[in-house]
DNA sequence: CGGTCTCTTGACGGAGTTCAAAGCTAGTGG
DNA sequence: CCACTAGCTTTGAACTCCGTCAAGAGACCG
């Protein structure tokens, strides 16, 4: 690994997708945009556009949508390594939909659109490079639909602690409850049935 | 529009995400594959390897996915238009999970990944098109899961059939129920509170 | 230490499921 | 061309999981 890299998280996701060299790599790196946020802090309120495209060099987020309730539904939780933004208000310009919350002190490293114009247009790899990191993404909400319409909730949370298992310790309940597309009160009750997983206690 | 132009709803699809010339949008409709299927013809089936990306040029699919039970779980109904494939199975070369089934009979062509890997080579817009395309899916996803999230069977029946006024008359009713994530005993149940929309009567 | 937000627990209610049976429809073969 | 069959849809009744409402316990923060 090159003794330039100054953000190993981000140059591994993009390598996981396409190979660059070291000079395509370098003139993306060299424009981000470093952006830090406490524990609880926006980084994206509904009705606001986004103008960035945020990948997580650190930390943990969570978007969630509001229903005209004002009730809260969350759709993605994703970590250090991943990107957490709104594509559709970035490349549409359009408000969006989404609130997007830290649940960890977070680091953040940010395309801009000049940025992603100069890199897709310097360099094409870099459209390749989104295309394909979309597309896993794509292949991701896929299968949460699938989850959502073969498991029950109960199962549905049994997976979630398999994969991340300190994530009881991190993000309030009632949001995971929301994830996982029940109401607080049933979460409590299935994490009664498996007081093994049991944490706050 | 240009005299050309075999496959106006192909060209149509293309420019709405980017502005093609010519000889670009030419260079990949000349190696375009036509397949037409009949009436409830499978396109692909779980297991196999999805060797093409299939656009639907006129007709009507479904794909759905079964559990470990046998159960099928219909997470996408595709028109005129649209794409319907597996990206998933198409890029990794893996067996896919899904199957695609006609339920009228349909035209499509094909691209095959000599065609696709021509074009983005030659022509990177097309990698720029892939991206913007497979975007929108992802959004439209997205809003899926906040759908079920957050809206009941009845709304998102009442949903449906506003904006496919003619699906109950195409599809299966069982296979629209899972696409609803009910059975269809609940959905004949909501189709009798609704009985301004009832067909096949 | 007091207030607010979160989590838990119990009782009840409702949307959707399950099981079962009957009616309907389209496709097939005589 | 009609009769038969298999699969799809409808309907009813009982059930179940989860939601709702409500109250209390616990945790966090100023």
């Amino acid at each position: 690994m090159n003794a330039e890299i100054k953000y190993p998280n981000f140059h591994k996701a993009l390598n996981s997708n396409v190979k660059l060299s070291d000079e395509e790599y370098l003139a993306l790196e060299e424009r981000l945009i470093v952006k830090r946020l406490a524990k609880k802090e926006f980084l994206l309120q509904s009705g606001q556009v986004i103008r960035y495209l945020p990948f997580i060099n650190e930390g943990l987020m969570v978007n969630f949508r509001a229903d005209e309730n004002g009730n809260r539904h969350v759709l993605q939780i994703r970590c250090t390594g991943w990107w957490m933004g709104d594509i559709y208000s970035f490349f549409s310009h359009q408000p969006s939909f989404l609130n997007i919350i830290t649940y960890k002190p977070t680091e953040l490293l940010l395309l801009n659109h000049e940025t992603f114009d100069f890199i897709t247009k310097e360099f094409p790899i870099y459209e390749r490079y989104f295309r394909i990191a979309i597309q896993k993404s794509y292949v991701g909400t896929l299968t949460q639909i699938y989850n959502l319409h073969s498991t029950t909730a109960e199962e549905r949370y049994l997976d979630l602690i398999r994969n991340v298992p300190t994530i009881l310790d991190d993000i309030p309940h009632y949001l995971i409850a929301s994830y996982l597309n029940i109401k607080p009160q049933s979460l409590s009750r299935i994490r009664k049935k498996h007081k093994e997983n049991l944490r706050h206690s």
